[in-house]
DNA sequence: CAGGACATGTAAAATGTTACATGATTCT
DNA sequence: AGAATCATGTAACATTTTACATGTCCTG
């Protein structure tokens, strides 16, 4: 139930409303907990249900302002420090991997390359992001540029994986080719 | 729905009963696609009503050994050659980074540190597996294997980048103590 | 003949996605 | 006045997890 803890997280750096939140969802963390608009509004319900988090003030259209609470907050450290984290670790990328014998050589390589072109991608748009990002000093500024390096390196592993898996597969086809 | 993609991998390998599939699931596949036993069977019920697979054999204990249709491989083929790969890139661990703040800096260096230590354990499991696994030449051994190389080369740079941002937290709280 | 491995299934609950629905306010 | 943006919510559907339920076969 990690899309509750993504709130509080947001929520401790200040009072924020669901359209803000969705704001953060689909900016900062698209590439780490992307959620929808629904399930926003529907968890912050919950919330408040729980008590962990309050409408602290209500503005035009509707807008409801929340602020996290003391039992969000400690709620939030507890999950922070003592809960183990799950690495469910899905990824239809790599299941395709296993599978590429199913098609021929040629397509194989092909889309290993488009994998690494795709991350070369990220790459680039990261590094401009990180070259965009101002040099804030607040702790969700500081934190956020650490995953951000996340990604840079996780892009660049990508990208250096395929392009030597691609050239696995080409060694194999030669050696096939003349045995 | 790529439970359904995955099943239908496994089964343009050889024939397998349900039973027989979840054991791969749960060794092979545990770090790319998870699936449970509710699922696995249920699925294979849904592809054998859609006539992707077939039920080739029983056996005792009312096995029923699916094999894949030619509808089945035609699946399998558009999926992996034209259907575009969603990354949906959740993760529980990256998520926490970003709210690092809430804690003390060195709770937060613990988190990295185990993080990093995680990923060290990894590494060398998946290095003694690499060792134990025979050098088959089939398709899905030799595409496993490229699998396998990117969870040593995912668990090299988390375990690197967890030690720098350990090093980036250790810097700053020493900036922090004499400004 | 008992215990473990084999073997399949159903049901309920939680979580996530897509589509629908509505309306207010601000800017040009 | 019209368009863009702000702002919230519900409903239907799909997927995933957890728990329950049942029975057979093989080995020591």
């Amino acid at each position: 139930m990690s899309l509750r803890h993504a709130l509080l997280g947001l929520l401790a750096a200040g009072p924020a409303s669901g359209y803000d939140l969705l704001k953060i969802f689909n900016v900062s963390l698209a590439n780490v907990w992307p959620a929808t608009q629904s399930q926003v509004y529907a968890e912050l319900g919950r919330l408040a249900d729980a008590g962990l988090v309050e409408v602290v003030a209500e503005g035009p259209r509707g807008r409801k302002e929340y602020a996290i609470a003391d039992t969000g907050r400690a709620e939030l450290r507890h999950w922070l420090t003592e809960v183990a984290p799950t690495r469910s670790g899905r990824s239809d990328t790599l299941l395709r991997v296993f599978f590429l014998g199913q098609v021929e050589p040629g397509q194989a390589r092909a889309y290993l390359r488009r994998l690494a072109e795709t991350a070369a991608g990220a790459e680039r748009d990261l590094a401009a992001l990180s070259d965009a990002v101002s040099a804030e000093e607040d702790d969700l500024a500081f934190y956020g540029r650490l995953a951000l390096e996340w990604g840079l390196r996780f892009n660049a592993m990508q990208r250096e994986w395929a392009d030597w898996a691609e050239r696995r597969i080409e060694e194999r086809e030669a050696v096939a080719r003349r045995p």
